[in-house]
DNA sequence: CACAGTATTCACAAATTTGTGAAACGAGCG
DNA sequence: CGCTCGTTTCACAAATTTGTGAATACTGTG
């Protein structure tokens, strides 16, 4: 089976929109989800740009975003200008990851609002106590999580080899 | 220890400050954290307005949103047109599982972006069968974790029960 | 060391989001 | 049943975000 172009742009789209409707910028989300459905090597900030539809300003923008997320990087070719961005492998892993102490600073910052209550019977103390103790929570129970997939997917790896390579 | 007005506002302000920088909209994430530290019984819509130093239509915006989202209520006061918008002691709680589905559809787009690339061997492919995975391994995994939360939560509560009442 | 091909930056236009004041609406009270 | 207070809606202004074309900077090659 061959790649179905249009179908793939499509689904690259709607899975970029389901990113920005999360809150992600919407260049980013589009440079991003087209170099994770890239074949080997992944591509050029004018194939980006090409396939895409915007201007190389456009994917200029777009990669620095993710690349300041630490989730893509570059790969200079020898005896070529045209560098080639590819995603890193644990992109997303590494997103989440990240997003755990989006929870841990945000649960910070609503202690000290806990501390500026006082009163630590008020219902708002209460309520406050219990949503920072719960992001906490969270944010502490993560790192396991994320440690079970990577032991699940090096476990299915395993299984796949002893098949004789599928 | 008496509330510290003060530095209430600043952390509810910075507190709204991580929800905004973490794509959530600036009105809503100011009218949740200050309905959070808020006492027993909410606050009326002007009272928001006064607290946040914004006009009576932004508040209503802002509640509006929060209302979709199921995470405040209104508890319309007898005897009097001031209603009270309370945030839902669950209301992270909601949040995060409702985060999950976003995590669902994610996977579920990027799943048809796997089946346009056709070839299951090409890089493209696994990357884009490895982060499906991902997702919905994660997807999978939250109700356990949540159920842990509120597991240890009632714990928590009847240790204090026991405790007389702290 | 100048040239050619790429990538990045910049100023700006378009689009979107955010918040306001004024008007409309709705519920209790005299 | 009209008045009053509080909330919601609406049209619009301000601010922010997003993406473009043109200019600039960078790197390998002849």
């Amino acid at each position: 089976m061959a790649r179905d172009e249009q179908n793939l742009r499509a689904a690259v789209e709607q899975s970029a929109a389901v990113l920005t409707a999360a809150g992600f910028p919407r260049m980013p989300a589009r440079v991003l989800m087209a170099l994770l459905v890239a074949d080997e090597g992944g591509l050029t900030a004018s194939e980006l740009a090409e396939s895409l539809g915007v201007s190389a300003a456009a994917i200029s923008g777009g990669v620095r975003y993710l690349r300041s997320l630490g989730i893509i990087h570059r790969m200079p070719q020898p005896g070529s200008r045209r560098e080639r961005w590819e995603i890193f492998d644990d992109a997303w892993y590494t997103a989440l990851a990240g997003k755990n102490s989006v929870y841990g600073s945000f649960a910070d910052t609503a202690a000290q609002a806990l501390d500026a209550i006082g009163d630590p019977a008020s219902a708002g103390a209460r309520r406050t106590r219990e949503m920072v103790d719960f992001f906490r929570y969270i944010e502490g129970k993560m790192p396991e999580l994320l440690a079970d997939w990577e032991a699940l997917r090096a476990e299915r790896l395993a299984n796949r080899d002893g098949r004789a390579g599928d």
